[in-house]
RNA sequence: GGGAUCUUAGCUCAGCUGGGAGAGCAUCUGCCUUACAAGCAGAGGGUCACAGGUUCGAGCCCUGUAGGUCCCACCA
């Protein structure tokens, strides 16, 4: 025994040895390489502030699985791996530190600021893509990209200027969502809705000149009536025809704003009666362009009234209102309050309120550019799954408007934009231009404003590839392969992705998006860090091994479905590594070698190729389940077919041959042989799941090869095919299981053996329980076997076994106890006329008869034909028990 | 308001194009059988939410009902 595995299998023993190999040898790298297909997978890009957390953990094993699976399979596989500079989280995170530290962003300045930011992302960017490689990811780092590096960056330049010159990029004066806490203007997609229970204010507003009379009208932001220009009803309305047009006066600031008729104003809600403050509602904000209402803006950035706001100047924008409501009470002018639970818009970084406010902000038009990436999707050249989130797709491009890019930040792509201080003008350019191209002074300074962070992830695809350049990388790897991530980035990011590779590829970014859900926790509950119920994944590895987290995040869930976290899972997972540990070890001790040649297919026995022909079939199948990007079903079909057949059955099987090693030589090492061959195929087919436990181990048992990583994926071999081989040994399994069932209902000890007679007629039975017999005796507790056409010389109290085919008789003599076998006859009696009546009871059906496929009834038959040969020897057996 | 999705064994979930209900964990009974007690061998446990329909046949397809979850949406 020159081989050896560790007694026990302990993940931390190998994971960190064998990924500084695999990264030493290179074997996550790829080029272009024209012999190969390529196979491209490009990394959602993490945060450099983030750390890994489950989501991470599932998508990179995800992504990680198909890549390793194409490798093997002989593509050029390259995994594109980056950071995200994540304008906002890093700008919050780092304002937030040098807090810490009594030191304010402004003070430092711009300059300053971006200064310290590159510090921490120096500090911090590489600790996620550490943590990527505990979890055995094999992306190819020596490509690693960052949203914000030189080549990234001068793409989103390129994007930004192309569209504008098209047309598609414009600076406009809009409401948009503002996050007072953030201070910078928000796009829709990060505007999350959240009910909340607040108030009806029903307030009235006094009609001019008309003593007494006023107009109701009902708000759930009292305060906003600052900015109010107008109040609007609908023209239809029947109560309100006399009063449009005519003026009103608007409470506590006493500005006269008009009544105007719109068809916007639903007459059933409320009462009827709308104010309109255009400059801090979107609705508003229509209906004041359409009647040229004046937008009066009333709050400061930071969500305070401002001077528009008049003696509520400074307040906050909650305490203003309380003060409002007050007075409109002391006034007299507050009708009622009626509690109302409504949708409120916050932002989904920090969860304050966002304020709609008008803005001067640039937009990304997108009814012409979202046209390739709806027509994409709808014609199939981009598949989405699971399919169902189609509907998510186009509930969304269907509704689309346009995207706000500019963000009132520091840390980003600066928008290539310089305005002429003394006339105004501004042009869109790749650098200063110096001089004003309309008045020719020199007063030209940079838009303040960054972008979007999605702006620059939207051409990830591309720009990682070496785009605006047009690199050999871009030409062999783009488009990409598959694309894989959480659902619930399918806005932000994944639209954005296709619809800008059609616009500047001219081709879609990759032609399958793979969804994947969220890993909540053992209640259903998100992680986040707030509940503190967050699962570290580098904590279960420490605790189980990464192929051990792996594998629990992969199987047990359908694609696009959230799943629970579960440590008892974790656990199960880790007991198939050691499943898998020590059958190999088992295998390797007994291995001598030199002896071990690839025997002809005559010397092959009955067993190995039942299990030769199992892993043929498995192969196909998990092949199959692999390009349907079915993972969960794959690796469960691996997991099945090592315990459940590979170990439980074909290793005891080898075993018994393998002890009668002097008797017959052959079959031992033929045994040993098939042992090593299937667990190898085995190891291959687990390896995109499980790449530490399968690397060791290959590599153990075969020193001559440099690693799994590389070796070939299985493919189903005809010849390996052995349907008779796979027959027979389900009969023997059937026997066994037929014994080992009886002997534990009657409480035979296994230390008991006891003699075995097979009576069957069946002359193919016959041959196959005679040639197996070494096989099977020690696994029925058999002490020795008599296959014979009849029953001569069998007790009459042997208790009998039935199965298919067969019947099987045990003479247990003293430890027989009569009344239990006719019991346990019974039962089975039981069961058998249930099956029976079934099966009768479809075959006597005409129409089943005439209308199910031929196959199935004569698939019902036989089930038919078999159970009641199986009867008869129950009633047989029960006749002579009386 | 629109849409998606779920409801299957005590718990968490699989179940691919419709053809006799599965896994893991938990429970019960035996076993330290020399790869593995992180194991082995057995067992129990489910009118597949409910009501209709299509079909020879429905957990799977269609309609409706109830409950849960999520996404989208400008009813102030």
């Amino acid at each position: 025994m020159s081989k050896e595995l560790a007694k026990t299998y302990d993940p931390k023993d190998i994971e960190d040895r064998l990924y500084q190999k695999w990264e030493e040898n290179k074997y996550f790298h790829a080029e272009p390489d024209r012999s190969k297909k390529p196979f491209t997978i490009v990394m959602p890009p993490p945060n450099i502030t983030g750390q890994l957390h489950m989501g991470h953990a599932l998508d990179n094993t995800m992504q990680d699985i198909l890549i390793r699976y194409k490798r093997m399979q002989g593509y050029n596989a390259l995994w594109q791996p980056g950071t995200d500079h994540a304008s906002i989280s890093t700008e919050v995170k780092v304002i937030e530190s040098l807090k810490e530290q009594g030191i304010d962003k402004n003070d430092l300045g711009r300059e300053g600021f971006l200064e310290k930011v590159w510090e921490w992302r120096e500090e911090y960017g590489g600790r996620i893509i550490r943590q990527l490689k505990k979890m055995g990811s094999s992306a190819d780092w020596d490509r690693e990209r960052f949203t914000m590096d030189e080549g990234c960056s001068k793409a989103v330049q390129d994007v930004f200027i192309k569209l504008y010159e098209k047309g598609l990029i414009y600076k406009g004066s809009r409401i948009v969502n503002w996050c007072p806490v953030c201070q910078t203007s928000i796009s829709d997609a990060e505007v999350e809705h959240e009910e909340q229970d607040g108030c009806f204010w029903h307030i009235n507003y006094p009609v001019k000149g008309e003593e007494g009379r006023f107009v109701e009208i009902a708000t759930t932001r009292p305060e906003t009536l600052l900015g109010d220009t107008a109040v609007a009803v609908n023209p239809e309305d029947e109560r309100y025809q006399d009063i449009v047009g005519k003026t009103l006066i608007l409470p506590l600031v006493g500005r006269e704003i008009p009544v105007v008729a719109d068809h916007y104003v639903d007459k059933e809600f409320g009462t009827g009666c709308v104010k309109i403050t255009p400059a801090h509602d979107p609705n508003d904000f229509e209906v004041g362009k359409r009647h040229n209402l004046p937008e009066i803006n009333v709050l400061n950035d930071d969500a305070t009234i401002n001077a528009n706001g008049g003696k509520y100047q400074g307040m906050d924008r909650y305490e203003a209102r309380k003060q409002m409501v007050q007075e409109l009470e002391e006034q007299g002018l507050l009708v009622k309050v009626v509690p109302h639970s409504h949708n409120v818009g916050t932002h989904d970084r920090c969860s304050a309120t966002v304020e709609p406010m008008v803005k001067q902000q640039w937009f990304v038009k997108m009814d012409e550019l979202i046209k390739p990436a709806v027509e994409a999707v709808k014609n199939g050249e981009i598949k989405l799954l699971p399919e169902r989130m189609d509907k998510t797709y186009f509930n969304w491009t269907d509704n689309i408007r346009d995207w706000c890019i500019s963000r009132q930040l520091w840390w980003g792509h600066r928008i290539p934009a310089y305005y002429c201080a003394d006339c105004g003008e501004f042009v869109v350019a790749r650098e200063n231009p110096g001089k004003c191209p309309k008045c020719g002074c020199a007063h030209m300074t940079q838009d303040e404003d960054t972008l979007d962070t999605w702006f620059s992830s939207a051409l990830w695809p591309f720009s990682t590839l070496g785009w605006p350049e047009k690199t050999e990388d871009l030409d062999y790897f783009y488009p990409n392969d598959v694309l894989v991530t959480g659902y619930d980035i399918i806005f932000f990011w994944v639209i954005r992705m296709i619809f800008s590779g059609y616009e500047q590829m001219g081709e879609a970014p990759f032609h399958t998006v793979l969804f994947h859900g969220l890993v909540r926790d053992s209640q259903g509950r998100k992680m986040s860090k707030s509940l503190g119920n967050g699962i570290d994944p580098l904590e279960v590895i420490d605790k189980y091994g990464a192929d051990a987290l792996r594998l629990t995040l992969i199987t047990g869930n359908a694609p696009g479905n959230d799943m629970r976290f579960y440590w008892e899972r974790v656990e199960s997972a880790r007991n198939f590594a050691n499943k898998v540990w020590n059958a190999s070890r088992f295998i390797m001790m007994n291995i001598v070698e030199g002896e071990i040649t690839e025997p002809s297919l005559e010397q092959l026995r009955i067993g190995d190729k039942w299990i030769l022909s199992k892993v043929n079939t498995l192969a196909q199948d998990v092949t199959e389940n692999m390009d349907k990007f079915e993972l969960g079903i794959a690796v469960q079909k691996v997991y099945d077919f090592i315990w459940d057949e590979f170990c439980d059955w074909y290793i005891e099987i080898a075993k018994a041959r393998m002890s009668r090693k002097e008797e017959d030589p052959e079959s031992a090492k033929v045994a040993m042989w098939t042992l090593k061959t299937v667990l190898v195929q085995a190891l291959k087919l687990l390896h995109p799941y499980m790449p530490f436990i399968t690397e060791e181990i290959f590599c153990t048992l075969q020193a001559e090869e440099p690693t799994i990583m590389l070796s070939k994926w299985p493919e189903y071999r005809e010849e390996y095919h052995f349907a008779a081989e796979e027959e027979a040994v389900e009969h023997v399994k059937d026997l066994i299981k037929g014994v080992r069932n009886t002997r534990a209902e009657m409480n035979v000890p296994p230390s008991r053996k006891a003699k075995l007679y097979i009576v069957t007629e069946d002359t193919g039975l016959q041959h196959t329980f005679k040639t197996m017999k070494s096989a099977y005796m020690r696994l029925a507790s058999a002490s020795e076997v008599l296959v014979q056409a009849d029953k001569s010389g069998i007790g009459e109290d042997a208790v009998s076994v039935v199965i298919p085919g067969a019947v099987i008789y045990l003479p247990l003599e003293d430890l027989v106890d009569l009344e239990k076998e006719k019991e346990r006859l019974l039962k089975e009696k039981d069961k058998l006329s249930k099956e029976l009546s079934r099966s009768k009871g479809m075959l006597s059906n005409e129409k089943f008869l005439n209308r199910a496929p031929e196959e199935k009834v004569r698939e019902e038959r036989d089930k038919l034909a078999k159970y009641e040969q199986m009867m008869a020897q129950v009633e047989e057996r029960l006749e002579q028990m009386k």
